[in-house]
DNA sequence: CAACAGTTAGC
DNA sequence: GCTAAC
DNA sequence: GTTG
């Protein structure tokens, strides 16, 4: 592990590019550039002479050459030298600091020919689908919500037993293998026949042959075995309680669960609570309980008036699950905007500007308020795969991702509605009662 | 084997 | 930076 | 957990 005295790397600062490098591979490279005398560099400087290393292992050459334009571009060094991440192979192969010969990488300006023109001229000639355009259909924000078929259909049984799974996998900060179990109990919930074989459920989406095996057992058995044995444990179920509490989650559960604490009772002689954890505890009963949807109207009707002595102008619009039509809610969301018009020469220009991006953001936080969490991360996901980016103050497009880290911020797509926001994602139209997923 | 949404706030 | 919330 |  000690650093080598005159190792081939010495003086040399490297900075590994992220992006197609494989995380067990960058880690090698992390580990032995240090160890043969080279210097680690985590961000790119604007000026001093540094080794860029890129990742040219199995990536096209059009791509190798944006990457290489991108970071010429974004992160100008004059001293800068851009080598494929075979160079680093070859030194550390061969024990001996190569040549850069043929592993450079020059910044070369896109061929006319490889030109956005070019592209659609050849795209017309031979109109291939894309994958999104393939695929839009899948996702849940392009279908309505099936009111309610949670409640009745054929294959309730299984979704209950799955939901028992996906729970406990969510409380024990399992939450990959939750959103997985989610998204096949999706699947399950809008199948219409009841499942009879294994093939028939491992063709549903998003349930592969793990969850198909399970589907099985379940049909056969009338139970999950798996069940009982995550789910019916004291731990399992402290965790399933202490996740309750708002201001908690599954890494505070299980550090309550490992401190000794097994009660409500136990949480509330603890002085170690945030704010957010005693309010949770101290209203734990009533935060459990969903309200009628009459009481949400009430309360709505409150706020709105209040609202309204202070600036008759204001814009109050009740979203979330009351948006959405539910019959209970868990809680009332009240987005309040101002419909303004002109610049209001009486006030500041920061505050114009604010003023300005309300109106601007309205739909997109309007789309993002109304929820469902579910609809939502499904279009968001949309427009990943169209490379956008979709939150609740904009959708932008020409987002470029390096490894899923934004490298190009990308232009703002003015929406100024929410049917807007479908048509730059190529969707129908969905209805907030249509967003119940 | 990486991705599975994107943001804000408390501590 | 981690954790939790929306 | 499944997918590409
Ligand atoms: O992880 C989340 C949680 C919420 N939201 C959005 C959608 C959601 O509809 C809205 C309000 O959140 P809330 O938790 O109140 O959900 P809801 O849909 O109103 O359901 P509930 O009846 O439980 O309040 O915020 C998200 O985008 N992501
Ligand atoms: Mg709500």
């Amino acid at each position: 592990k000690r650093r080598k005295a005159g190792g081939f790397f010495d003086d040399l600062s490297i900075h590994l590019y992220p992006a197609a490098l494989s995380k067990i591979r960058q880690g090698i490279f992390e580990r032995q550039i240090p160890q043969n005398g080279g210097q680690l560099v985590s961000s790119l400087p604007k000026s001093g002479q540094i080794l860029v290393l890129i990742e040219d292992n199995a990536i096209e050459p059009a791509r190798l050459q944006q990457i290489v334009r991108d970071l010429s571009q974004k992160h100008p060094n004059p001293e800068a030298t851009y080598l494929g991440m075979s160079w680093l192979s070859k030194c550390l192969e061969t024990g001996q600091q190569c040549l850069f010969d043929e592993f450079e990488l020059k910044v070369s300006e896109p061929k006319p020919s490889e030109s956005n023109l070019g592209k659609m001229t050849k795209k017309d000639e031979h109109p291939k689908e894309s994958y999104v355009d393939r695929n839009r259909h899948k996702f849940v924000c392009a279908q309505s919500s099936s009111d309610e078929a949670t409640s009745t259909h054929p294959n309730k049984l299984i979704t209950d037993e799955l939901e028992k799974l996906a729970g406990a996998y969510k409380n024990s900060n399992d939450q990959w293998r939750a959103f997985g179990y989610q998204k096949a109990i999706t699947s399950i919930k809008n199948y219409p026949k009841a499942i009879t074989n294994r093939d028939e459920a491992a063709a549903l989406p998003n349930v592969g042959k793990k969850m198909a095996d399970k589907i099985i057992e379940i049909i056969e058995q009338g139970s999950l075995q798996k069940v009982s044995e995550v789910c019916n444990n004291e731990r399992m179920q402290v965790l399933a309680l202490f996740n309750r509490v708002w201001g908690a989650g599954p890494k505070t559960a299980e550090q309550w669960f490992l401190k000794g604490h097994r009660t409500l009772e136990d949480l509330q002689n603890d002085d170690k609570l945030t704010a957010h954890q005693k309010v949770g505890l101290r209203l734990f009963h009533d935060l459990d309980e969903r309200m009628q949807r009459e009481e949400c109207t009430e309360i709505y009707a409150h706020v709105q008036a209040t609202a309204l002595e202070i600036n008759p102008n204001l814009e109050v619009v009740a979203c979330g699950s009351y948006r959405r039509g539910k019959p209970t809610c868990g809680d009332l969301d009240i987005l309040i905007t101002h419909p303004k018009l002109d610049d209001d020469l009486e006030i500041s220009s920061i505050f114009n500007g604010l003023l300005n991006r309300l109106l601007e953001e309205r739909a997109t936080a309007l789309m993002y308020f109304t929820g469902s969490a579910h609809f939502n991360r499904s279009m968001r996901l949309l427009a990943i795969k169209m490379g956008m980016s979709l939150s609740e103050h904009a959708l932008v497009t020409d987002v470029v991702r390096v490894n899923k880290e934004k490298a190009n911020t990308g232009t703002v797509i003015p929406t100024p509605t929410e049917a807007s926001v479908f048509e730059a994602l190529q969707l129908p139209y969905r209805a907030p009662n249509e967003r119940n997923h």
